[in-house]
DNA sequence: ACCGTTTTTAAACATTTGTTTAAAATAATC
DNA sequence: GATTATTTTAAACAAATGTTTAAAAACGGT
């Protein structure tokens, strides 16, 4: 009763197609195990037994999805990332582009990184995707700017985090200030206004840091190393 | 096999008190639909009949065990943020108790969310919770200070962002950063000294546009970096 | 139209899962 | 110490789930 039967614009695809279409919004929408052959068959008005005909069991068609889901993600994020000359002085857009994308999809960053947490496996299918990952535009934005440099190590993952969080804590969010579907909406459109002018300046901080290596942004650290090589010393 | 037998310290407990340990600790790892109520019988070494003596059913005790976990995490919440006379004066501390509180429980954050994205009721239970929470110290500071300025929304939410997120993204960077455990202590130690520099410094700024009209941020600082309450001593 | 192949279906199978039952073991009360 | 209440256990049950099977239906080529 919960997914319903028929995706409906869609069928003229092949029965094969339908599956895993279905298995996609079943399998995002309530994780792995929350998910039983019959939702998927189901949802794609289909015998339960073709979910098995086609791909070999639900643990296959899932890792199958996850693949493909993971690569979808990587390569979109490569494209906010890698159109501009230098990414990181086009912040509004990249900004932009990155809400763009969870927003299109919301629910699929936390099903990725819960899936993650709770499947060792696909930590492992990233680390294989970094070798690969070293190759592309990403890869090198992330060595060539950011690898030896702990400062734009973090810089990065402020980026991601300012965009990602507001999506992964949605309800949270959306319980603790009272908002609803507008509120929220319009809290997010807010953020896409300041994130890059609060990033933007602290970068400003940072590259004036850099030339003049002086107090600035990563004052706390002075004398930044790689994060890799940096010593604990508390 | 997974979940093993007899959580070791805690022989001399009831097994009403032992069946919830275990419950917390298996379901946070696993979530609700992928933990079986044998699960937790064997992980607190006790028949799987008692789990429906003591609570009424698995839907039951796993609302026992969320409706715990948020109290008290929203508890130690407001610790963090109710012990200075102004909060987002201590940001160091403020951040330090924040990671020290996510660092805790790695799993608790992302398992929190993905049940609440999954089961709305939980967000229910949050929605109840909120009125409860308007008579809190944290409940006050979100409307003395941050209720009618948005700046403060967009604060608070970016303080919780930076400090949450490597949490929840921890598989993921750690792939994509090739680091290890120590390697991502590293990162999550400089983030520690960083992010309050970083938000002090914007909030600097902040403040410096926010001049003309009440921002209501009663920060008593010029030039930034003095917002720093504590000084980080290496 | 016929035959071989592919696709689809209904039914069934073996497990697993949440839960119940009724009896045994233990503790409490008098 | 006998009786009653409470706690624990082993066994079973009904429903659900992943998967298989064998036959039917649809399809394609000749």
């Amino acid at each position: 009763m919960d997914a319903e039967e028929n995706i409906a614009a869609e069928v003229k695809l092949t029965t094969e197609a339908r599956i895993r279409e279905a298995a996609r919004t079943v399998f995002r929408e309530k994780g792995f195990a929350a998910t039983t052959t019959r939702d998927i068959a189901s949802a794609a008005g289909v015998n339960p037994a073709l979910i098995n005909y086609y791909f070999k069991g639900k643990r296959n068609l899932f890792n199958m999805i996850m693949n493909e889901t993971l690569s979808e993600f990587d390569k979109e994020l490569e494209a906010c990332l890698a159109d501009d000359a230098d990414p990181l002085l086009g912040l509004t857009r990249l900004v932009d582009r990155l809400m763009n994308l969870y927003a299109g999809e919301p629910d699929l960053v936390l099903f990725m990184f819960d899936e993650m947490r709770k499947g060792k496996s696909l930590a492992d299918r990233i680390e294989s995707k970094r070798q690969e990952m070293s190759g592309s535009q990403f890869g090198r934005l992330l060595s060539d700017r950011c690898g030896h440099d702990p400062d734009m190590d973090n810089a990065l993952i402020d980026i991601i985090s300012l965009t990602l969080f507001p999506f992964v804590g949605k309800p949270v969010i959306q319980a603790v200030f009272g908002l609803d579907e507008d509120g929220f909406a319009r809290l997010l459109d807010q953020r896409r206004r300041r994130i890059p002018e609060w990033i933007g300046r602290s970068f400003g901080d940072l590259h004036r840091n850099a030339e003049g290596r002086d107090g600035g942004l990563a004052a706390g650290s002075e004398g930044g190393q790689n994060i890799l090589e940096e010593k604990e010393n508390d």
